[in-house]
DNA sequence: AATATAAGCAACCGCATGGTG
DNA sequence: TCACCATGCGGTTGCTTATAT
């Protein structure tokens, strides 16, 4: 039994709770008031004060996140670099969601993990609000638990897609059946971008077979239902989204954020994020310097970050952005060794694109300060902006249809794109069997576009099933 | 009331990765 | 190519709080 009192108040943050609060190197003493360059020599370990938070804040509210270690040197923080990381990033970050996880959380949380395992960092970005160390204690503590009661880590109808050799608690599959969590949309992660509230009772339902647009109708289905999550940003269940899946007859991004900086009104960005069909594969140019691409609507201002020089192509300005579309393309592909231009020549002639119409990498977005789900208050009528751009996003891309050559079309060389790696059957987890027809999809028609492999193809659907073992050829 | 145990949480550490000169 | 640095990730530790005995 290991219990230390520190004689002071625990609920205030501002106590030393650990009694063996030290420094990573000095046997000095440290006031907790600062101090001079003799102080910075010795870092401080252990909780924080409120005093420290505050000056981190500061700092950050001065000079943006990053470049960590500087905060120790120009600040009287005698805090190391990682250690103000890890502190802003999990405690002081403005839109961190606090307290418990909620059901939905939960569930969420079990599926991330039966798909990924110990991939916390990536559940995390799963999880708005909530950090990689929450969601590593929050599994902890429940694993520790259902081994106690002798019990499998995963509820009945959660089966574990992914194992990795290096962690001991990755779980083992568990018979599926029906599962409590059932009412919550599972997750089709498998590594790539579907649709973060992919519902797919809704998305399965004949209601939601709603057009497609009218520009793509020999690429997908009018069927095809995972396009037509739309988020009603009047009914939304927290704080500036909605997770009620609509149907749409335009394609719409199956969530939208908007963030800006609370201590900067020019600084903020826009985030659309569109299912990871075969749009995002049409505008995945593999081997560009990032995972984003840029589309930028005629007659806007192109506004980016600063770009090396070497990724910048000719006579596109890279001036300071305030606000643009862009689409989060897949994160699979780590950039080749091409050089900006070399991708944007051979992505523009792939596609053809009309001359109003720029791709456009996005460096790194630098910001993340607060989320429009966490402080919608603070910025009046942002509700309206993100429809706004969610309608204009609407247009924007039935447009960039329109520009792109038909897929009997398809230029040589757009095989490069397909991503031929097997990935893991689309698991629903709640009993929800993804076929063809169901989705609506032509495989046949899909797999000439693509040239996929007819004899994988075929054992697919000799199994009547559409995973995503065949699906990747397409996207 | 005192003690033991479990649960929850914050923070640290080592390592991996990517960028840069 | 290499070294250095900054950053991020996952595992672990150890403290506080809650609950049970």
């Amino acid at each position: 039994m290991m219990v230390a009192h520190s004689g002071v108040s625990l609920g205030d943050a501002t106590a030393f709770r650990k009694p063996n609060v030290g420094f990573a190197s000095s046997s000095s003493a440290f006031d907790g008031s600062g101090g001079g360059a003799a102080a910075k020599q010795a870092l401080k370990k252990g909780p924080w004060t409120a005093a420290e938070d505050a000056i981190l804040m500061e700092y950050v509210r001065k000079n943006g996140e990053g470049n960590w270690n500087a905060v120790q040197k120009n600040t009287s923080l005698a805090r190391c670099g990682k250690s103000c990381r890890l502190r802003w990033t999990n405690h002081l970050r403005p839109n961190l969601k606090k307290g418990s996880f909620t059901q939905e959380e939960e569930s969420l949380i079990l599926h991330l993990h039966a798909q990924l395992g110990n991939k916390w960092a990536r559940m995390a970005a799963q999880l708005p609000g909530r950090t990689d160390n929450e969601i590593k204690n929050f599994w902890n503590t429940r694993i520790k638990r259902r081994i106690r009661q002798g019990l499998p880590l995963y509820p009945n109808g959660i089966t574990a897609q992914k194992q990795t050799a290096s962690s001991p608690m990755q779980p083992q599959p568990q018979p599926i059946a029906p599962a409590a969590i059932r009412g919550w949309p599972p997750l089709p992660i498998q590594n790539r971008t579907i649709s973060t509230f992919f519902d797919p009772a809704a998305a399965l339902s004949p209601s939601t077979n709603s057009l497609m647009s009218p520009h793509s109708p020999t690429i997908l289905s009018p069927k095809a239902p995972v396009l037509n999550s739309h988020y009603d940003l009047d009914n939304s269940s927290f704080p500036g989204f909605a997770s009620t899946p609509q149907a749409s007859p335009l394609i719409s991004p199956s969530s939208c954020s908007f963030q800006f900086s609370p201590f900067n009104s020019n600084h903020r960005d826009l985030t659309i994020q569109w299912p990871g069909t075969v749009y995002d594969t049409l505008l995945k140019p593999a081997g560009l310097p990032s995972n984003h691409l840029f589309l930028s609507p005629p007659g806007e201002k192109h506004v980016f970050h600063d770009k090396p020089e070497h990724e910048t192509s000719p006579g596109v300005s890279m001036p300071k952005r305030s606000g643009n579309i862009e689409l989060l393309v897949n994160p699979l592909e780590p950039a080749e060794a091409l050089t900006w231009n070399e991708n944007l020549q051979k992505y523009s002639d792939l596609f053809n694109l009309p001359n109003e119409f720029s791709l456009k990498p996005a460096h790194a977005w630098d910001i993340a300060d607060c989320s429009y789900n966490s402080c919608p208050e603070t910025v009046p009528g942002m509700k309206n902006q993100v429809k706004d751009v969610n309608d204009q996003a609407n247009n924007e891309i039935s447009k960039l249809l329109q520009s792109i050559t038909t897929p009997g079309d398809i230029p040589e060389g757009f095989n490069n794109l397909v991503d031929s790696r097997s990935l893991p059957p689309l698991d629903l987890g709640s009993g929800v069997v993804v076929t063809e027809d169901s989705l609506g999809l032509d495989m046949h028609q899909i797999a000439s576009i693509f040239q996929a492999d007819p004899g994988s193809s075929d054992t697919n659907r000799q199994a009547a099933s559409c995973t995503w073992d065949n699906v990747p050829r397409m996207c």
